[in-house]
Parts: structure tokens; sequence; C-alpha cells
DNA sequence: AAATATTCTGCAACCCTGTTGCAAGTTCAG
DNA sequence: CTGAACTTGCAACAGGGTTGCAGAATATTT
């Protein structure tokens, strides 16, 4: 509980209880959340649009990434501290096609590509889809 | 032109004027489009929905693959002929911060990756964001 | 502890994406 | 050139995502 709070003022936002349960919500369920997700385990709580307006907060202050997904954008929290001036995330996100869910692999690092002349990549985003360990 | 019916007969689709402005819309500009690039292109002619069963169409038979995108899904032509069967892409998507385009790097190959046990990856999507050589 | 400035929230409204059902219009094969 | 099969347009809907504004909550100052 305190945890929260704490990570909320490192990020210089105020606490308020929809911070509060939408961070807890990411912490409990580990795999990436979309917008409908906390939707339907806080919708009766607070409005669509405040969830939204969080989810935005969080994305620019660095507590939360996005995670590029065929069906829709989704949200996972940032393991390594971000902050608002940095992102860092050149993981791996896995999507299971039976379960459904889609997980960061921490652990493992995008490989490096050899771009053509010209290109300047910044930001790495890849996601593998096929089935999980759990629907194996 | 007769090229764009001939790809349409290949993939057992009849030729429909709506087809045949969104193929060659997408083989004229060569990067991928989303819906709405496609509306403004086309959208007096067409329906909203006709192009949007289009698209659809055109990915059940082959003739373009969803392109991943932080703000929204595209799609891009498929290069080597894919199928209602089977779809092969494993190349790579440029995403350039400056001018918007995205576009498909035919020629690299998304590298391997190591999973850890029990993971089956089946697809990859690697979109890589950065600056282009044109907005270099 | 109260007053203030600042920040959040909820509501209403709006636009975009994507889908479905149905009737009318096209395409293609025989 | 006729019919079966397919495609289109329209209407309607559900969901995602944003903005403006008034009222509520939070943090800060005294």
């Amino acid at each position: 509980m305190d945890q929260l709070r704490e990570t909320l003022k490192v990020h210089h936002l105020r606490t308020t209880t929809c911070r509060e349960d939408v961070l807890s919500t990411f912490i409990n369920r580990k795999n990436a959340l979309s917008h409908g997700d906390l939707e339907g385990a806080l919708g009766e709580n607070y409005d669509r649009v405040t969830i939204y307006r969080t989810l935005k907060t969080f994305l620019e202050k660095g507590i939360i990434h996005k995670v590029l997904d065929d069906e829709g954008l989704r949200y996972a929290l940032c393991s390594h501290n971000c902050s608002e001036e940095k992102h860092q995330h050149d993981h791996i996100h896995f999507k299971c096609s039976e379960c459904g869910e889609t997980n960061c692999l921490e652990n493992l690092h995008i490989p490096a590509v050899n771009l053509p002349e010209g290109y300047h990549p910044e930001h790495f985003n890849l996601l593998i889809q096929g089935v999980c360990p759990k629907c194996n």
C-alpha cells in the first residue's frame, strides 16, 4: 500500500484512489493490460475517462509502457525505473494465442539489427505470438 | 490495370472497382496504409464499410498483412505470394517519427531469438521507430 | 487548522475504428 | 441472358480514445 504511494510520489503524482487502484491492478495481474481490462476490473468505481487519463499520465511519467498487439494497444509496468525523460525498453513481448495473455519477457533483449544506411533507430518493439508455457 | 485483375483472380476474388482501387493505392503509395489513409484516398467513391470489408478480404486471402503500430493498425502488401493458407512475414517494419510513414524493410529478417523453455513462437512482428533516410 | 493554488475527477459530447444485418446491385458461369 | 453467388451501401451499433468544463479532492502555505 505504502509502496504504491511511494511510486506515485517518486513520479510527482498526487495520491488518488484511482491511481492506486490502477497501479495495484498492474502489480497483481502480471501481464499486459488493455484499457478494457482495467475498466472491467475497476469500471464500477471510476469513469472511463479517468482510467484513460490515468494511463496517459502513467505513460508520460514512465510508470508503464505501451505494448503493441495485433488487436489493440496494451500497457505493462516498466520494470526498470523509467522516467519522464527516458524510457528504455528493448525487451520482448510474447502473446499467447491460447489464453490471450501478453507478457513481457524482461530478461530477453531484442537482438541487434543491421539497418541500411540512413536509418536512425530509436525504439524497438518486438511482439512474438505463439503458445506460452502455461497453455502448452 | 490487367495486373490488378490478375492478382484478384489468382486469389479467387471477383473484380470490382473498389478492390482494384484499393489494390492500386497500395501499389502506388509504397508504405503501409491505415484504413484512414485509404478512406482519405478513396472515401468519396466508396463507403467506409466497403473499404473495411475489402481490407478484411485482402488480409484473409494473403494479399496484404497487418503492420502493428503504436497508434493503430496499418496494412501493407505482401511481397512474396502469401496465400489463404499461409502467411509468411518475418521482415521488419520501420516507422519514421518525422514523416510518420511506416515501411516494410523486406530484405531484413527478424533475428532469431532464444526463447525460454516452453514457448512456441509462431509469428514475429518487429517495429522499429526512428528517423528514416528521407527525413535524416 | 483554514485558506489557497493546483491538480484530478466525472459528465457530456464528440470523432474514429471496426462490425453486423439486410436489401439492392454486380459479377460470373452456364 | 438468366440465375446463383457474391459485393455494396445504408443504418445501426459497440468500443476506443479525446476534449472542455465545472465541481471535488489534494497538497501547500500560513
